[in-house]
DNA sequence: ACCAGCCTGACAACCGATTGCCAAAATCTG
DNA sequence: CAGATTTTGGCAATCGGTTGTCAGGCTGGT
């Protein structure tokens, strides 16, 4: 088949189409933007040339002239945390359907990494999505002004957010605790700056006072599964008998040095974890996690996004979103030993 | 602090340097892009005017008239998957390092999405990283006339690859089961369109040749831990004692419904799986599985991409580079069954 | 048939750089 | 000190579109 112009190696450009139509360049990018600026029989003329000589418009050209540039940037502090994967490919999937392009980025868990990307996108995206953001709240603010952001998992007065309400699932997994004979339990924190372990701890003390249960926070510990060694041995340390984690991945890590030292989850220790990511269900014992619907939130983000960006479009602009979380009981959780 | 200029919200262009220091724009470009080529005195006060007026360069714009990029695609057929973390993250890092922003894109396992994605990147970025495509060799290969690419796990014709070499540690594999007194092993197969899966296929039907044991292949089956099930019957099924399975994700899923079933592992059925990806190290029992450098591979994709758009700055241009790999002994093989 | 008013499409400026070409200036040479 | 050579920096075209402005053609009303 003979679809493809006979053309020269370059691709099609608006100019191409004008010649061959015999009109002005500029009447060609009206047929194809807004369609009824222009003559229908011209208009159509110009889209079968259009067909016919394969024409792609350069985004770049499009990006210089429009002022827009058909991407949003999504930051995530670390790729490789499974808790990302899913808001990345509900992110992802929303943008394509939109029309977008994706431009993934890993901050490192840098704030400085994080604030030179906000600063690099601000010229080349037409809004970010920041995850998770190690940001202090002026900074986070200072860039949401100068640019569309929506942010998951952080709350900052005047940006659009979607929130994973883990905190809400506190009571209930102290609950089940309590319900299985635990009496002192410890919060291990994620880092320092993450907001998200902040309104954990809040949550779990708040819960804890009101039922009259010893509630003692270590850490802080990085996201990682390397962090659960020191973060077992600190609870272990601390004498409790169950654990209510930042999040898996250092749950699943505690798991690992608990079997090292000869300890049985959860006959010595429960864990409860936070945020079902992948492997929570296949480790050893399966754990007992707090868990969202992750791609949904990067889809609401999107939309949320995108309806900062089509101002027009309507849909009524909320700012913040809550996702609804749920205690899921699996192994790793069991009755409070005797001791 | 008032380092900020006072200036409006635009963010400051090469006109505006060239206007506070009484230069052509052109100079201004020049300075920025080859000092030398211009007046030692000239350049540092231009450098100072662009510090002054917190200039970034418009990469759309850059990119127009120069028809560079700086961005660079990366399309993995499914995010999600563990084993693309690492992978991502070295090619993030290296991307990054060179300058070079990183186009993550999600194909779905889809050739269709697969082929558009790379069309439209033709366009919009200087070269693309393509892993495990799903594509035939005819399509990637003219996709890969009409722009700089490298391909990780795929052998193509004149395409640069880097290959992770699986299929070399298939012997030692068979080796760890034959000596553990396996007679009978199945290979459980990745998707039908997968080189790798079949790369690696080849590899241990030659092997077990070679030392007169008997293997048979079942599948194919998704690379997703859902597999797993389907996977797992298939093999009990079969009358083996011992699976090589296409990839850690479907081995996992296998792991899970083995014990669904009630068979134990690895005293009822031995578990070799491939990758070593997030969650093997941890899963019940840990998984024997074959490891390999992979965030490493991403980085030398990346290295041999950008050798390719900088012909000039030398290093053997290798067009090929095979990452080790080894096996891993867990605990999900072990003795064969008396039976 | 005349004039107002709407359609249609062309012209040209513009987005923010890059780059080939050329002239003025500075430096070197003999 | 004149002529040759090298620097240095400006002009203007270009990349591929978008968009404001405007003139001419067509329509309709009277």
């Amino acid at each position: 088949m003979a679809t493809q112009p006979v053309a020269a190696g370059r691709p099609a450009t608006i100019h191409d189409i004008a010649a061959l139509c015999g009109v002005a360049a500029s009447t060609v990018s009206r047929a194809l933007a807004n369609p009824d600026r222009v003559n229908i029989r011209t208009r159509e003329r110009i889209q079968a040339a259009a067909v016919e000589l394969n024409y792609t418009p350069n985004s770049q050209a499009k990006a210089l002239s429009s002022g827009r540039t058909g991407a949003v940037g999504v930051l995530v502090p670390d790729i490789t945390n499974p808790f990302y994967f899913d808001l990345i490919r509900g992110t992802q999937l929303q943008l394509k359907a939109a029309g977008y392009t994706q431009l993934l980025v890993d901050t490192e868990e840098s704030d400085e990494v994080e604030a030179s990307t906000l600063e690099q996108l601000r010229k080349s995206a037409d809004g970010v999505i920041v995850a998770a953001s190690r940001l202090n709240d002026e900074a986070l603010a200072a860039a949401a002004a100068s640019m569309p952001m929506v942010t998951v998992n952080r709350d900052v007065d005047g940006v659009p957010a979607v929130i994973i309400d883990t905190p809400s699932a506190m009571p209930q997994a102290l609950d089940h605790l309590i319900s299985l004979g635990h009496t002192s339990v410890a919060y291990v924190s994620g880092p320092a700056v993450s907001q998200s372990s902040a309104r954990r701890w809040a949550a779990l003390s708040a819960a804890a006072e009101s039922r009259g249960v010893d509630v003692r926070i270590i850490g802080p510990f990085a996201p990682k599964t390397q962090s659960g060694a020191a973060a077992a041995d600190a609870a272990v340390h601390s004498g409790v008998t169950a654990c209510i984690v930042f999040n898996d991945l250092i749950a699943i890590g505690m798991l690992q040095r608990l079997r090292e030292r000869g300890l049985r989850v959860p006959e010595d220790m429960s864990i409860v974890g936070c945020d079902d990511i992948f492997g929570a269900d296949f480790c050893n014992p399966p754990l007992t996690t707090m868990s969202s619907p992750i791609e949904q939130a990067g889809r609401v983000a999107v939309s949320m996004l995108l309806a900062q960006l089509n101002p027009l479009a309507g849909g009524g602009n909320r700012n913040r979103s809550v996702m609804p979380t749920h205690l899921t009981v699996r192994g790793s959780t069991g009755p409070a030993s005797p001791n």
